[in-house]
DNA sequence: GTGTTATTGAATTTGAATTATCATTAGTGT
DNA sequence: ACACTAATGATAATTCAAATTCAATAACAC
């Protein structure tokens, strides 16, 4: 991909931003795909991957690396917070705070650089749909 | 894949047991090549393919999906404990214990089920040869 | 409004991880 | 040892996310 930042105001990319915006949850480029329909009637996939790429690098968004699944993003800036992924229908939603009381006792040697936590269960939506 | 489980005490199945056994640490099939193969030549990675899965159904090995990167296996039935990741090699470690003190606190309506942990930093042997 | 050129859409391609194919090899019960 | 057939090895095929291509379109500076 063009590691260049799309500068131009597009519907397209100003679609995605309010996707992002609206959703308040790290999106999938599916997801965001879905969402920036919503405002213009044919995105194409690429053009979400594109813009993502190019919202990722002026840090407008940050990346969501998920366990066993592609990756998702979010709008970038919250306080330090982690994830819930649904084991029904796969969204990620973002959790307050943060249940680490104390640094995990490594191995000898190691050295502690950041944490990642995630939590999973079913959201509100899928438990009252079943 | 075929997901019957692989009956047969073959020459490699044993050398991939034995190469997690030795590791004591969550493999990636790659890496589970390389240690089979100081028992057996010429193991093929369709065969550890074939035997990983083999092991997770017969509940042998577990799977550990990590984040950004592709599943490790590593040998079941360990107390409950999460994972370490160097960001310099990659590899997977497994951390004793666990750092939550408090169920995480979800949003209205979502139901717990499980928790991942992932530390980052950088392993021993990284920090050694730098 | 016009011209320039970045961006888009649609389809194709890439890359990697994993799975399938099939002839050959080797466990296993007898 | 023999027969049966599961497992292997080597490679091809598949999958899926992500990147690329290129002609058509649309921002934006003037």
């Amino acid at each position: 991909m063009s590691t260049a930042i799309q500068t131009r105001n597009t519907r397209q990319k100003e679609a995605i931003r309010a996707a992002f915006l609206e959703a308040d949850r790290p999106l999938s480029p599916e997801e965001a795909l879905i969402g920036a329909q919503k405002q213009v009637q044919a995105v194409s996939i690429a053009t979400i991957y594109r813009n993502i790429a190019s919202l990722v690098e002026e840090q407008w968004l940050t990346t969501v690396d998920v366990p066993g699944h592609s990756s998702r993003y979010e709008v970038a800036g919250k306080a330090h917070h982690h994830h819930f992924q649904c084991t029904s229908c796969n969204t990620v939603h973002e959790l307050a705070g943060c249940v680490m009381q104390t640094r995990p006792k490594l191995p000898r040697g190691f050295t502690y650089t950041a944490h990642e936590f995630f939590v999973y269960g079913t959201c509100a939506d899928c438990k009252n749909n079943s």
